[in-house]
DNA sequence: CTCGTGAACTTGTGTATACGAGTCTAAGTA
DNA sequence: TACTTAGACTCGTATACACAAGTTCACGAG
């Protein structure tokens, strides 16, 4: 194993290595079950003391990614959190500033809006597969984060069928007054109805930071596909701070 | 601060520690936001080192319930899981083993059900206000665990007014074929909708027990309301393991 | 009064060491 | 063949120490 660990660097050498074993983990290069690296192997792979390697681990512990088997060894959960939805490509870029910024009213509550990213793109297969699209379609893609009482609380992502935002400006960061439905509506289509699937995991990295999530704290995972016309027309990916929202449902008996 | 720790037990020293603290911060005698003990104020008060300290600590992190603050100290979180109804009663006669186990078939799979307590007696603050009775009111309280394939997944509490149940088998171990929500109909009542809420937390110490869930591994929390003839006939509280469910919803627009 | 500095606290990261306890395997014994 | 045991591995728990880095507050200089 070669050493990718710098002792130098700004991030500390036990989230370095819990960066690199997460890494081959979501890669999926260590499948569920799979056995990890023992407590000794890392000390000599990395060169660190076993209460080092251990803080690594105990990180990938606190995220839900591994699990220890005394006597046995590391291993990668069986069950792994539920599949996230997500683009490569989005992700990446919404590492930068809010691209566009508004201030809309909803439930008597002002929400502040950041436009993270707005572009066209690959889906990620799971979004594709609820448009009823070809698998790497391309769709326009928008990525938002929404706030509280500046704080951020949810971050979504939205992915749209090129020929239902064609000739409006729902590829634009600015969609206009009454945001994308509203100019699908303004070209004469009508909602059905939403069709919601609902989880809970622990967050990424990534949503760890944008949300400003406290370690072992879970979010809530809800993605959304808005039918019009007897056909989707959206999918929405949101991903909220647990510990902030409570959502409320009526169902019909 | 007195000791209350005994290096002889089972149960590791750091642990110890940890339900102590966890105690305080349940019972709310440590208000969120409120400041715990400093690492070296826990060295002295439990004879321990700072790294026993610390790993007590790093317990109640994991259970989302304390962050650190660095050069300041640790604080209880000021967003606390969302707030978990529970019976005190019932939580400690769960404790033992099923009271009665049924199989039942749902949505094309066998589960199996363990009854792990029924009886009399008051219902939390939650499930008397939303079944409209005066706090510490009695219901029936049904608490069962839910298999698949052997594996705990579910843990659900029910609290039905004891005028709903009367003169049924509704507060027996077996309320017969159907359930309680057959006996209902056979009274004459009709089912009108549900109401839910749905969130996202980290598990009690005895969930993590009963649903043998790995450290860092987030549940999800459903309360159901059911209502009958214009009022609510029963509050049920669901207890899931997150990654071992979505839940799929269809909303009319 | 304002500003800056230092001391005394806090947590963050890392080392080395020790012993307990569970798991697995291979060698040895009945 | 069947069973036991010893050894070598694994993780679990705990101690003691060191230094870095952030926070707070009081004191002193200007």
């Amino acid at each position: 194993m070669t050493v990718q660990i710098d002792p130098a660097s700004d991030r500390a050498v036990y989230r370095q290595i819990a960066d690199y074993l997460r890494g081959e983990v979501e890669r999926g290069e260590r499948e569920p079950g799979a056995q990890l690296p023992s407590e000794s192997q890392l000390m000599s792979a990395y060169n660190v003391s076993r209460v080092t390697a251990r803080r690594a681990l105990g990180v990938l512990v606190t995220e839900g990614l591994v699990v220890a088997e005394h006597g046995r060894g590391w291993f990668v959960r069986r069950r792994p959190p539920v599949k996230r939805l997500g683009s490569d490509r989005f992700s990446r870029r919404a590492e930068g500033k809010a691209a566009f910024t508004v201030d809309m009213e909803a439930s008597n509550r002002r929400f502040r809006v950041d436009v993270l990213d707005v572009g066209r793109g690959p889906a990620p297969i799971e979004a594709t597969t609820r448009l009823g699209l070809d698998a790497g379609a391309e769709t326009v893609v928008r990525r938002r984060l929404y706030f509280a009482e500046d704080q951020p609380i949810e971050v979504a992502t939205s992915y749209i069928p090129l020929d239902v935002a064609d000739g409006t400006p729902i590829d634009q960061p600015n969609p206009g007054p009454g945001g994308i439905y509203a100019r699908m509506e303004d070209k004469g289509m009508t909602f059905d109805r939403y069709e919601e699937e609902i989880s809970a995991r622990m967050p990424t990295q990534e949503e760890t930071r944008l949300l400003r999530l406290p370690p072992g704290s879970p979010v809530m995972h809800l993605v959304r596909t808005a039918i019009a016309d007897g056909r989707p027309v959206e999918v929405c990916d949101t991903v909220m701070d647990a510990a902030a929202f409570v959502l409320h449902y009526r169902l019909p008996a």
